[in-house]
This record gives C-alpha cells, sequence and structure tokens, in this order.
DNA sequence: AACTGTGAAGCCATTCACAGCT
DNA sequence: AGCTGTGAATGGCTTCACAGTT
C-alpha cells in the first residue's frame, strides 16, 4: 500500500503506472521538439531509467498506441497522453491559503503550459480578501463553495497552517472540490470522491535524509 | 519500480517502508502531546489508514521496538524513529535558486522544526547575491562547494528554472551535496552516491486529475 | 530487421495467522 | 487477554521472452 495517495480510490491502471503517466508526456513533449517524428519504447525508458518492457506495459494499458516495427508516433502519443491525465483541457484550479507558499504557487508559471489554471485564491485574513495576487484575485474562504460552482474549480492546492488544513478540506469537499494538493503536514480526512495528494516537504527531506544515511542494497540490475 | 526515487540506491528496508517512517514519526509525536505513554500498532495503523501488520513489519525492521501485551512505549518510539530518519542530530540544507519558490521555502517554518536548518541559499543574480532574505545569507552559486563544504551542508533544495537545474545540480554534486529534493520539472542526471527526490508540482496536478477522472478499480479490503 | 503487445515468470510488498511474551 | 514479532500465503507490479506486425 502506498502512503500519500488515498487508497481507498483505485484505478483499473496500477497506482505506478498513473505515477509514470505524466513523466512519459514530459518526456515526449521535449521530443516533440527535436522534430522526432516516432519514438520506440527503449528511447523512452532510456530518457526515464525503466524498461522497455515496462514503458510498453504502461501504454498498453490504453489501447495500442504503437506501430510494430516502428514505434510510437511523437504527436499521437502526446495528444493520447494528455487525453488520458485529462490535460487536454484547461482545469480550473484553486489556491487555498495566500501566505508565503501560496503566493509562491500563484507564481508559479509550470502550471499554465501544462493545462492548469489557477482560477482563484482564498484566505481568511480580511487583509488579503478582494486585492489580487498574481492576477487572481482573492476570496475570503467562505466564497469558496459558491466561487467553486461558479467557475467550475474541481481541483485545490492547500497552503494553509497545519491546524487550520482540516477545517479547510471540509469547506472544499462541501464545495464540489474532487481533487485537493496538501501542502500541509496533516493527515486530511475526506469523503470517498476526494482524492487527495500530500506534498509534505520536510517528510520528503526526512525521507531524503534517510536516503544518504543508511546502508544500501545491492542495486537492482537492468537490462541495457 | 518506482518513479521519483534513484532506484539506484536502495536500502536494505524496503523503499515503501521508508517512505512511510516520517509519518509514523508525526503521528507518534502527535500523540506524545496527549499524554499517552504507549500505543499499539493497530492505533498507529487507524491513524494512517494502514494495517497493523504493516505497522510492526515496518518497525520491525529495526528491532524489537515494542512490547508483547502493551505496544511501543510513545518516548522511545519517537526517538528511535527520529535516529532512524537522522533527524536527532540537526542537518544542515542549502536553497540552490532564490525566485519565488526558494523564497517562500526559505520562509517555510516547518522545516527547522523537523531538524532541518537552511544554512544558506545560492543564486547567480547579482541583485540577489550578498544580501539576506528570512535571516540566511545568498551566495554566489559558484560558492557552493565552499560554503558546503564549510557549513557541513549534504542536503540540498533546487528550485531553479528547469533549464539549470542540470548545470546547478552538477556543481552540487562537485560540492559534496548528497540529496536533492528536486523541484525543478527536470530529470536529473547524478552520479550514483548522490539521491534524489522529485517534487514536481505539475505532475502532480496531472496524478490529481487522472484519479478524480478515471474509472476506479473496487477498494481494496481492510482488516477492521 | 525492428519493434510492439502480451502471456508467463519472477520479485517485492502486503496481509494473514499464530506462536510466544507480558 | 492483549499485543508483538514473524514465517507463510497472497497479491500486485515488473521483467522476461517471444509470437506477431510492419
Amino acid at each position: 500500500m502506498e502512503p500519500g495517495w488515498d487508497n481507498s480510490r483505485r484505478t483499473l491502471v496500477p497506482i505506478s503506472t498513473v505515477k509514470r503517466l505524466s513523466l512519459y508526456l514530459r518526456l515526449v513533449e521535449e521530443l516533440a521538439h527535436t522534430g522526432q517524428m516516432t519514438v520506440s519504447s527503449s528511447q523512452l525508458a532510456r530518457g526515464l531509467s525503466l524498461t522497455d518492457a515496462q514503458v510498453r506495459k504502461d501504454l498498453g494499458y490504453f489501447g495500442q498506441l504503437g506501430r510494430p516495427g516502428v514505434g510510437y508516433a511523437i504527436a499521437d502519443l502526446a495528444e493520447k497522453l494528455r487525453e488520458i491525465l485529462g490535460t487536454n483541457r484547461i482545469s480550473h484550479v484553486a489556491v487555498v491559503g495566500v501566505g508565503s507558499l501560496g503566493r509562491a504557487l500563484l507564481r508559479y508559471r509550470g502550471f499554465e503550459t501544462k493545462g492548469f489554471h489557477i482560477a482563484a485564491a482564498f484566505d481568511v485574513s480580511v487583509s488579503k480578501v478582494g486585492r489580487r495576487f498574481n492576477g487572481v484575485v482573492i476570496h475570503h474562504l467562505d466564497d469558496l463553495p459558491m466561487v467553486a460552482r461558479r467557475d467550475e474549480i474541481l481541483l485545490a492546492i492547500l497552503a494553509v497552517p497545519a491546524d487550520q488544513a482540516q477545517s479547510a478540506a471540509e469547506i472544499m469537499c462541501d464545495s464540489g472540490i474532487r481533487g485537493i494538493l496538501n501542502f500541509a503536514p496533516v493527515r486530511l480526512v475526506v469523503p470517498e470522491h476526494v482524492a487527495v495528494v500530500p506534498v509534505d516537504l520536510a517528510v520528503q527531506l526526512e525521507q531524503l535524509n534517510f536516503l544518504i544515511k543508511s546502508p544500501l542494497r545491492a542495486p537492482r540490475r537492468r537490462r541495457t
């Protein structure tokens, strides 16, 4: 069982495949710039430190995307991956919590290019509400239900202090939000139909710390 | 194989256990505040949505930490976990890239309480170098090798634009950095002895997007 | 010849189930 | 009785290996 994922929600496709999908898309988009027309599973594998068999298995879950003897058509594959990931249409995202992290996220340019539009921000501080940051209006958290429905916001980034995270999450769930990227160092309790992906920065540093300090297992063999 | 981890470095303990270790610590530290003296594997399991067997297996990798019929002594377990994770001593961390994300990280208060001290920041912009942000001196990236060695910095947070990430990473590796928390949307190529944990925000949003749009597999049964 | 798609095998992680300690 | 520690069983993901397509 994977920590960090809401395990009650599982897809037809292995979770681990899902995690790689965006990596495939990123690489394929890079390759598109090179003018190359097709790419083989082993090229993709090399670029992501995977095996060719795994690339084929992963892509195979979504139909017969490649042509034997040739490989995968880069443009088609990119389009298909965007479709699978749902980033062929723009998704509206809310940022909840306009502290320093929230502001950094509002300024982050990596979202728009990936099909995510930050449609609104929310906070409880009177001094922030009503203002704009980086072109995004800051609403009061109490207005989340209204704004989320009006602007069809299904995804939210939670960047409030730990002690306010659960209550903010509850408002989010009552607002029709279906997915939460959670930066608060707290395990959120949410209804069945809401997915949570935690991004706990301190936890990730702790894991790094463990990795660099502990003895190692023999590296796994990998085909070349 | 897990994406996002440098898979050539594997520990004696399953990677998946490592990922849960910090979650155990967080929960155990919360419990410490409640005055409770011991905790059972099933209590821990409930708090983290795991099974009791898994908690015992995980903790079992590090010796006989619990007492049959009683459970785990909370204070001892916390201390042991901190020891395992290496957060019983303070680790020095560098922030490389003082853009909006870097500044947000420099302001983030969650690190110090977990035993991580941000000892220095680095950037290439002349207007930033020499100044301080949130009490942390901003050095030129070229000084990283010197400062990292002098201040015993083994961990770094990489928060530069994608096109500068690889070259910055190389400087980091040449500076004795052993672990990199990578916020740049790029797969870093690093030597064997350096661990990388990627934190690609757009990728995580894409994964959320997939999770909320795709059909579901039946939830896995879980013992109560 | 090059490469995909996919059953089958292998491997790792989780869960079961129970012996043994308190 | 309550609970841990741990072999054995299970399940899921990865890798192998090859039949089949271009």
